[in-house]
DNA sequence: CATATGATCCGCT
DNA sequence: GCGGATCATATGA
């Protein structure tokens, strides 16, 4: 059953305001072989101009130049020599400012999840912001992908939380007294199970 | 050209 | 709880 995509007006907004309001929707993979897969979001961080842990901070780059761009497209970035995660791009265009997406709940796919990620269990699959890319198959091709347009990655409408729990972003050295850190109030996919308020 | 470092994950202790 | 893996990117010489 496929469900209705965000609309581009649901991204070009700031990222602080896009990122609790992703949670409980559903981040939806159409691999190459026509198979889809499909998270519940429990689990997102803003970053904003102006933001010294972005990576917009210092200016456009040739690496963050999607973060530049449109809202509603995929900015992924390769990182620690092995890793991609992946954002929603948000705001107006030139703003650099996106939604690191974290954590989720498999839905669809879950063995093919399985698969790409070399292991099982179910709370092993798309719990942390690198496991995600992994267990979809996002790599630099998807870079720039448009979410809204598009026919490789998209956001469907899903179920909203009851409860969003806030804190402080994961792994960030700077910034860190803003609590741009969503998740789903005691969500079992959350990362890092420690911090996080109601 | 040389170097430092990172929006992480995993395995071991 | 800690450290290693592993390299693209950015910055400075």
């Amino acid at each position: 059953v496929t469900g209705r995509r965000l609309p581009r007006s649901f991204y070009a907004r700031a990222a602080d305001l896009v990122a609790p309001d992703l949670l409980g929707h559903r981040l939806v993979r159409r691999s190459s072989n026509g198979l889809r897969l499909a998270a519940r979001i429990v689990e997102a961080e803003a970053y904003a101009p102006d933001d010294p842990a972005s990576h917009a901070f210092r200016g456009q780059t040739p690496r963050n130049s999607c973060m530049f761009g449109e809202a509603g497209h995929l900015y992924v970035y390769f990182t620690y020599g092995m890793h991609f995660c992946m954002n929603a791009v948000t705001g107006r265009i030139g703003t650099g400012s996106a939604v690191l997406l974290r954590a989720g709940e498999p839905v669809e796919g879950i063995e093919a999840m399985a698969a790409n990620r070399g292991r099982d269990g179910l709370l092993e699959l798309c719990s942390g912001p690198a496991k995600w890319t992994q267990a979809f198959g996002v790599g630099r091709d998807l870079n720039c992908a448009d979410l809204v347009d598009g026919e490789d990655i998209w956001i469907e409408r899903g179920s909203r939380p009851g409860e969003v729990a806030v804190g402080p972003r994961v792994g960030v050295t700077s910034g860190a007294e803003v609590d741009w850190r969503f998740m789903v109030a005691g969500d079992p996919f959350v990362s890092r199970k420690r911090g996080g308020r109601a």
